[in-house]
DNA sequence: AAGTGGTCTAGACCACTAT
DNA sequence: TAGTGGTCTAGACCACTTT
């Protein structure tokens, strides 16, 4: 059988034939209640390919945000996206109970450590200082979505990590309990992939994408207060923003 | 020999193990002048591995932003990254050429086409309409970093693909010639792969992991525009963004 | 023509999850 | 314990780039 009947210089791989045939299973999967995709080795029988070969267009479904795994569980059909307005800066249970989703927050570890030299930096801190760090894990309709390293300037918070930190909004309680309201923020946004812990606490695997975006934010005299490194799993939001453009530098 | 010396449960795979291996490798070709890293097969041998567990960790570097590839002709350790803030509104060139690197552009195409979906609904015009699209490939110090398809209200810009798409930036054209000032602009942002088309025109492979900018632009009366696709490679730049939130929705 | 990465085969064993 | 995905082996041929 021909693998190319055009004329293109490009033969259209296994893979890109796999993708097409693949499509019809990721549809009907969305439509089961656990939006799970058939066994490996059984889409590999039912493809006439090799499971390597395979994996590498589910892989590539993967990237397109369309699939995601669940480590060593299986594949799965991505649901909707949300919405993230990196200015609208909404504490997460609000921004996802606005979008009528469930929000579930676990936390990891909460304690006083030495801070790390891109923490010390974005804070103002000399490297070694200490700070409040502040892990958690964050779902969405009961999907693991979310991995969050809060950093905060102990002397702007003291006796914080005493609250109920997988209940509470860190956001509600620096202004209800600290008087601090977040007046600026900066944001880094870029993909990258999770550390071996960031891994786990998503259920997932060493290689799969992410977006990271990371915030400072300042209180309302400009001083930074705390920051973020949140890592997404790519598939679960849209970012978005909108703004005037300002004039000059 | 163990692999795994500690009592974690689950055993450092042969991939950590070369990530490590591979370090060195990566730090002395980012002192090449061609910033190359050595053949696969040159690799393998020296890391007495396999072809398919080297290139594994070959694409976790990749997916780091550590190093890239261009389609069949190798593997290279990426240059720093340009830093790209999304409420500086830059013209690419003004913006690659304010870090001290050297900006050129490809012109690819310049046509009247009928506006896809998603086109439409972003400009707010039925679909079918017919519209201006620019497709473009950019570099940054020689090296292919962006592919960007514009898309253009023709009501707005009689004329305009008859200027040096590849020279000329387009808000300036818009500003000296159509006495259009954008007033504001939407992003939306997302991890995700490229096209066939958009991974030929910079030289890479489908698989590689890419960030995607879509920006609205609205003129001063609020009406939009124009609206950009930017697919970036995505060690290639920095997102950032500083802003004070919006108080209320 | 030689060398490169891109793709693919046909297996295998392992760690972990689900039952 | 059976089934799942995660990892790995030892090759092969091909399309394309470079010499």
């Amino acid at each position: 059988m021909n693998r190319s009947s055009s004329v293109t210089k490009t033969p259209s791989p296994r893979v890109n034939r796999l993708l097409a045939l693949l499509l019809p299973l990721v549809e009907s999967a969305a439509q089961r209640s656990d939006r799970r995709l058939p066994a490996e080795r059984e889409m590999m029988a039912h493809l006439a390919t090799t499971r390597i070969t395979l994996r590498e267009a589910l892989i590539q479904l993967e990237a397109q945000g369309r699939i995601y795994r669940e480590n060593r569980r299986g594949w799965f059909v991505s649901p909707p996206r949300l919405r993230y307005d990196l200015l609208a800066c909404l504490p997460f249970h609000e921004m996802v109970r606005s979008q009528q989703r469930r929000a579930e927050t676990l936390l990891l570890t909460a304690e006083e450590v030495e801070a790390p030299a891109d923490v010390a930096r974005r804070l103002g801190l000399s490297q070694g200082e200490r700070i409040y760090r502040i892990i958690r894990t964050r779902l969405v309709d009961g999907r693991r979505v979310l991995y969050v390293e809060h950093h905060l300037r102990p002397d702007c918070f003291p006796g914080i990590l005493n609250f109920d930190l997988a209940k509470e909004s860190l956001t509600e309680l620096y202004s209800r309990h600290y008087g601090i309201r977040v007046g600026r923020v900066s944001y880094e946004l870029a993909t990258t992939v999770l550390s071996e812990q960031a891994a786990s606490a998503l259920n997932t695997v060493r290689g799969s994408p992410v977006q990271r975006v990371t915030r400072v934010n300042h209180d309302q005299n400009g001083r930074a207060i705390d920051c973020d490194d949140e890592y997404w799993r790519h598939d679960a939001i849209d970012l978005t923003l909108t703004a005037a453009p300002q004039l000059s530098f």
